[in-house]
DNA sequence: TAGATTGTTAATCGATTAACAATC
DNA sequence: TAGATTGTTAATCGATTAACAATC
């Protein structure tokens, strides 16, 4: 069933949000979080879980663990606890882990190396269709049981991918050095990927309707050096009272 | 010169922000990459920029550039743009790039080993004190010329840093598989790091003052499959328009 | 002075939390 | 019914943008 509504925006209802699945950044990183709690606590044969307890376990409010849930579009739950097995399929798909995802993967490093031989991606519906590198000396080598090829042939290997297999890979992965990345990214996009996953730090200039996520490794130690910079300095928060040191050049008094 | 000042929170004026310090998360990930654009454009010989370039060329409001530079403590700028050499310098400074961070890595796989290789993270002050793995077959091998020491010789091996070259190291680097994560992190803080780079995708629990930041690759895979999954959903948005597909089961209408 | 720029306050937008109604 | 729970609206908090003043 295939329906058109016109709606005002700024009144929209809340369970249209939901319906839309317009799930915003936080909220899905969240979702990936209580999926691994929940297939633990499956494991553990646990068979109905209450958004308290998934909160208390990630130190988030519970009405937040409830609103994700929500957002994932998990509606008509009992009063008395959500039931575990339905809970996972829901975030399974509204996350798009109910189904494969083909991929290529540009640079047979040690990055790239790691991602093709890490199982949790397998597990959420990641497939590694093909492998490239420039460098030949990597050609014909196996990575997880996965032979590298030349990048040089990348057009030609999606074509067989596409005949003999009916596959044709989604997202591209970029895990070559940064002054080489946009041009991956561009050979990447020519053999029809949707999607790049970046792990160059670079900025990459793309067509507008294809999806790009960026793994920025140098943000994240950014961020960690500035939190240890602020313990180092003087500067201390207690109640209202700041304490901190002036540069003795500074006009500020 | 150190300074108690008594200042009512709510109504902070925007100078004292600044030098506290408190910067906030996303301004920090922008600041780095400013930097890569600031760092580049030194090379090209240019030695004056205004926010506007920089904004420019990441599709950000200049406004937040000027913003985000104010944070990190860029004060007293000439009128007609920033000076290339004092921007970086600052940012570097605000960022806690301009000295060493000495760092024990543990788990010398292949994530392990990207992170060690990776020279942009030497660029950005992070020293390698030391590698550890349990893996008795890769003790004593060499990732970029720095030697894998057994994960249970830790203890000693930090305590020899101290002795004879006065480092001790203040972050910890986790690279092991979910399921020793913890156990890793806990020896980490008993040799004294102040903060831990967590890469494995579990929930650490750490003392309150210690920091942590987690890399979360599988969180980010999910924000890609998410997205694909709306472009791939009848879920579009014009205007004020919504076409959706609505399960026949639906009590919605 | 005009133009280009920075720096600050106020307004908006987005995400989280508080309060509460509804349900089993 | 009381207790435990979910689901929704309103309020708060945080981050970004708009508007504008100030400076060279």
């Amino acid at each position: 069933m295939r329906l058109h509504i016109f709606i005002p925006l700024d009144n929209r209802p809340y369970y249209m949000v939901n319906n839309t699945r317009n799930v915003h950044t936080p909220s899905i990183r969240r979702l990936t979080r209580y999926l691994r709690f929940l297939r633990a606590a499956k494991t553990r044969g646990v068979t109905v879980v209450s958004c308290s307890r998934i909160a208390e376990s990630f130190n988030l409010s519970p009405v937040l663990v409830r609103r994700d849930l929500s957002f994932a579009g998990v509606l008509a739950a009992p009063k008395q606890g959500y039931r575990v097995n339905e809970l996972i399929e829901d975030i399974e798909q509204s996350l798009g882990w109910d189904h494969k995802t083909h991929a290529l993967l540009v640079g047979a490093g040690n990055l790239g190396s790691a991602i093709v031989k890490y199982n949790g991606f397998r597990e959420q519906g990641l497939n590694i269709a093909g492998i490239f590198d420039s460098d030949p000396n990597l050609h014909g080598t196996l990575i997880n049981g996965h032979k590298v090829f030349s990048f040089e042939k990348i057009v030609e290997y999606v074509k067989g991918l596409k005949s003999e297999y009916g596959i044709s890979p989604d997202v591209g992965i970029i895990t070559v050095p940064a002054d080489s990345a946009q041009e991956v990214a561009d050979k990447l996009i020519e053999v029809g990927v949707r999607a790049i996953w970046n792990y160059a730090p670079a900025r990459l200039s793309l067509p507008e309707n294809i999806v790009c996520e960026s793994v920025s490794l140098c943000e994240s130690f950014a961020i960690l050096t500035h939190q240890l910079q602020m313990q180092d300095s003087g500067a201390t928060f207690k109640g209202h009272e700041f304490e901190f040191s002036l540069d003795p050049n500074s006009t500020i008094c």
